[in-house]
DNA sequence: CTGGGGATGGGGCCC
DNA sequence: CGGGCCCCATCCCCA
């Protein structure tokens, strides 16, 4: 006999332990306040949560706190609220900013109804409108501010609609990937479904730093903010997890760094790094991943919707979603994914390997021109635009076949790595023109062959 | 505000 | 299978 008002009994009393704070295993910590959830709950409504707390699933007793600082309490209250009783109060002021958490924390139900949300406001679907979850009218809608409570079905059994299930299912499960699923290619109806709410999210992503869903719609940039996975300690009893705040993404490293510095020596010792520790267990969970629909040579991520056709490409896409950047530069400590994109950064940055004067653009040799280097940076002047810089006097006959000038100055990026053996900060001899601002180091190149040390 | 160019990140694919 | 190259998209800075 089947009951149908059991689930959303059951979510009530959940909702109400929670809101007596009964059996609450769980805090998240969002923009100062303290919002106290089951951990069952959390597991079960979102996909961020379902990864962050399964690498705990061990530990019994523990509290488990998360900390957000991508999105408002406000917003957490929303969705938290809607986790627990499956109705969410979206207007057109928190839409965005709910679907971008919703994205956020993987949960694809608030994110397919915030699309249909935007979808209906702007009146690109007239059918959609009228017929998903009781849409308000267009008047009433998001224009005008007023908030529509949405309701999903969660804990009421079904879908409260006159839509047909089955294009609600569809559209929901087109509208993300499962994060330990693996979803059919949904590229083409992404596209097109993302148009509206994609646009919107990057606008937010730019001014409020808020992260963007994974989609394969997104951009590189914005795909590795979106998907990467949370953050746990090696003990995983506790997980303290300090998202990003979309900022840079060197600031953003050095927040990990920061955050989980056992890790890092991991890298350093060139031990699995967790996208390995990722790729070994989808591979583990589904033994091969071209078990779709896909072709069989095609390997999908388990994050994204992204396929390849080779398992070690498989392997370096998985960085993305890590956020893992195993790969430093010896010269100013920034880190990269790939050891290609050191050598390119090193070359570009810090051995002035343009042959193109910083300044006037145009092509310089090593007569016409000198190696200039401001902080970290170096880059090459032609032989006139060091003379307007108070430069000219400067000796050609140095040490090292390519003279070499440093420009001081602030610092682009604080380096966070140690040079090794004084690098670039040993035998210089600094020389300051009065006549300009610039503070002229008279380095010895001697050092121009090491090449950064990749562990 | 906008366009250009440099820096960076990621995918495809060859070796 | 890893390393590396090439290409392209995006971001960011600056004029």
């Amino acid at each position: 006999m089947d009951l149908p008002s059991h689930h959303s009994r059951l979510l009530q009393q959940l909702d109400e332990q929670r809101k007596r704070n009964l059996f609450c295993d769980c805090h998240i910590m969002v923009d100062g306040h303290t919002f106290r959830a089951h951990r069952n709950v959390l597991f079960a409504s979102s996909g961020y949560f379902k990864m962050l707390l399964s690498q705990s699933s061990g530990e019994v007793g523990q509290p488990t706190t998360a900390t957000f600082d991508v999105f408002s309490a406000d917003t957490f209250t929303a969705i938290l609220d809607f986790m627990y009783s499956g109705k969410l109060p979206l207007s057109g002021q928190n839409v965005i900013e709910i679907m971008s958490a919703a994205s956020y924390l993987q949960i694809t139900e608030v994110i397919g109804v915030c699309k249909m949300f935007i979808k209906s406001s702007l009146d690109i679907n007239e059918k959609d409108r009228d017929g998903f979850l009781d849409m308000p009218d267009k008047e009433s809608g998001p224009q005008t501010g007023q908030c529509g409570l949405y309701s999903t079905g969660w804990g009421m059994g079904r879908y409260p609609c006159n839509q047909p299930e089955g294009d609600i299912a569809a559209y929901l499960e087109s509208s993300s990937c499962d994060p330990y699923g693996f979803c059919p290619r949904t590229d083409e109806r992404l596209s097109s479904q993302n148009n509206v709410s994609t646009a919107s999210m990057k606008m937010l992503d730019r001014h409020n730093r808020i992260p963007q869903m994974p989609s394969s719609t997104c951009s590189p940039d914005e795909h590795m903010r979106d998907c990467r996975i949370p953050e746990t300690n090696d003990t995983g009893c506790h997980i303290e997890v300090e998202l990003p705040q979309g900022e840079e993404t060197e600031a953003f490293m050095n927040c990990r760094t920061a955050i989980q510095p056992r890790a890092r020596r991991r890298h350093s010792l060139n031990r699995a790094t967790k996208a390995d520790e990722v790729y070994a267990k989808i591979m583990g969970i589904k033994g091969c991943l071209g078990e779709d629909n896909l072709p069989s040579m095609h390997f999908k991520c388990p994050f994204c919707t992204h396929t390849v056709k080779r398992k070690a490409d498989l392997k370096r896409h998985l960085l993305c979603h890590t956020g893992e950047r195993p790969y430093p530069c010896q010269a100013c400590g920034k880190r990269f994914t790939r050891l290609e994109h050191v050598r390119s950064h090193y070359r570009t940055i810090h051995e002035a390997g343009k042959p193109i004067c910083r300044w006037c653009k145009r092509h310089v040799t090593e007569d016409s021109g000198q190696v200039v280097q401001e902080g970290t940076r170096r880059f090459r002047l032609c032989n006139k635009c060091v003379a307007e810089v108070g430069a000219g006097s400067f000796p050609n006959e140095v040490d090292d076949d390519e003279p070499t000038i440093i420009l001081s100055g602030d610092e682009d990026k604080e380096p966070t790595w140690s040079f090794h053996d004084g690098i670039h900060t040993s035998d210089t001899e600094i020389i300051d023109d009065a006549s300009s601002d610039v503070v002229i180091h008279k380095v010895d190149d001697s050092d121009e062959e090491i090449k950064p040390i990749i562990c």
